[in-house]
DNA sequence: CTCTCGCCTGCACATTTGTGCAGGCGTTAG
DNA sequence: CTAACGCCTGCACAAATGTGCAGGCGAGAG
């Protein structure tokens, strides 16, 4: 009843189970209460206490903990995705959380960004009582190719704005323009000034992520690449993009003459964003996926168990 | 993971796997650090979280809280004991720990007072460090009979206050005397006020508990009793005895006519000592344990795991 | 649409816990 | 036996946690 060990046990017991107080435990066993303080952290230490949580799917917590160490992420958001759920309902699933993760930080009049995804473009709609606030939403990157004009993001932050009892900003150009000075013009105009404005004073961004090119066919915005375009991306090996922005494995970012006709915010100005979130899954985009969490641009994330799995 | 359960689970985990702070947390969820709190105290209520100590017996543990709740004690000591040990080993692992909790709530200059007991007797010299205080060992009942005499409890106290450096003070009568005007004599005695005075101040006491009278061949003082005491106990259904007061089941005090010829402390004195310990183990005490601890004259209990489990 | 009711939250304060520092006791080497 | 060393303890302060109270928000009735 008395060696180290058992004293250890005994308090550990009376703290844990019992519930008694560090003082209350002091008093019965005639000791200090420093002592008792102490004791506990060594029964913590040396495992004597296990602490378990019924019914949780601790894995997917453990696996958020790891990827927050991993990419030196502020947040980690996982879903747990099962293997009889389509791939458009995994998608539709991630965007129900984007949705919720987005109502459960903002603030209110914050600025949010918006960035192009197939996934984000699902979040409007996904909440039943999203909170009334008087947050601006602004486009992070310019609109698609007239081809796939419904799904202009001007209409996500309008949603967006509409759900949030907020106001938006619109984007009027595409994302990429034919020559560096007609970009330049449009982000010089006045009329472009209040959302490079807003660019600045980003509170949250919403983003995500491109696969490699040779996916692109589904993307709404790619096809406004020219053939150039795509050969010298390929050749410098990209393996995706963010809000526009190439970058190969390392997360070096490419093709200068690209980026010069694009309008969308920068990568750097992105990284200044106090809540940068990143939303994205499936394997493809594992690859452009890490290495965009490599270049600590974002501070969170969120996705799913599979392609969180595929990271490490 | 949004919903109700799915934001305890995370919440215990964060504050009990990750060893996170509830501020930290409460930044992460974008929530109070109040909230957390209580998120933490619902979690512990609906047993999302369960606590276990390894290695340790944890059921000697919960059998101490139980005893302890049972018969409103300060504390409960139970040492373990296995099948294969005598009822010697028994007896000397339960005197050895009773050696080992009075070291551990002694405090210098304490008035520390041991009763009669096969138990208490064998406390002496089962320490290897006794703590060395300035304490004073007193006698709480009578001297054996001659018949006895080597297993005086002058002995026990004397060696004991030996053991911690203290003193002692001796009693020079024994147990049972032959008419209350030759105890009453010598409890006015004059030689006797130290010991009468010290009764008043203890701050410690040590009893063991007597068990049947069909049992009380091997006793050490009760050959002392007259024929006429016996039949009288008998016949009032005693079950035992405390610093040679007898009680039935109910915790009634019996036989007046014995009690004034006893020279003792009274179990009504004993019930205002401080730290009152009874030490006591077997199946035939039960009984007259039971009723010794139904009647709050003592307040803690030191014994081993199978006599607890009978006190229910 | 308006009002009421009740739950939930944040705030501020009380309690509990953690920790550096200084002093005491025991142990060991000489 | 003495002295030096180191572990352990209590103290006092710092940090973290628990909780009553008041205000805000949403649900539901009228």
């Amino acid at each position: 009843m008395a060696s180290e060990q058992n004293l250890l046990t005994r308090v550990a017991y009376q703290y844990y189970i019992l519930g008694q107080t560090q003082q209350e435990i002091a008093e019965t066993l005639n000791l200090g209460r420093s002592t008792i303080s102490r004791l506990l952290t060594r029964a913590r230490q040396e495992g004597i206490i296990s602490i378990k949580i019924a019914g949780a799917d601790t894995e997917l917590l453990a696996l958020e903990a790891q990827l927050k160490e991993r990419f030196g992420l502020r947040n980690v958001d996982l879903i747990s995705t099962t293997t009889d759920m389509s791939e458009q309902d995994k998608e539709t699933a991630l965007a129900h959380e984007s949705a919720r993760y987005l109502k459960q930080i903002i603030r209110p009049n914050d600025h949010v960004g918006i960035a192009w995804g197939s996934i984000l473009a699902k979040m409007v709609g996904q909440l039943d009582h999203p909170k009334t606030t008087n947050a601006i939403f602004v486009p992070l990157v310019g609109g698609p190719s007239a081809a796939n004009a419904e799904y202009h993001v001007n209409t996500i932050v309008y949603d967006l704005a509409r759900q949030f009892g907020g106001t938006s900003v619109y984007i009027n150009a595409a994302a990429v323009q034919e020559s560096r000075y007609l970009r330049d013009g449009i982000m010089h105009a006045r009329y472009f000034q209040e959302l490079a404005n807003a660019w600045q004073h980003l509170d949250i961004a919403f983003v995500g992520v491109g696969g490699p090119l040779a996916k692109a066919t589904n993307s709404h915005w790619r096809d406004l690449l020219t053939e150039a375009d795509i050969m010298l991306l390929k050749e410098q090996k990209a393996i995706g993009d963010c809000c526009c922005t190439f970058f190969d494995q390392h997360g070096k970012l490419l093709a200068p003459s690209l980026r010069q006709r694009t309008i969308a915010i920068a990568l750097s100005q992105l990284q200044k964003v106090p809540i940068s979130v990143a939303v994205a899954r499936s394997q493809n985009k594992v690859p452009s996926l890490k290495a965009l969490l490599s270049m600590a641009i974002v501070n969170t994330l969120i996705t799913d168990e599979e392609t969180a799995r595929a990271l490490f």
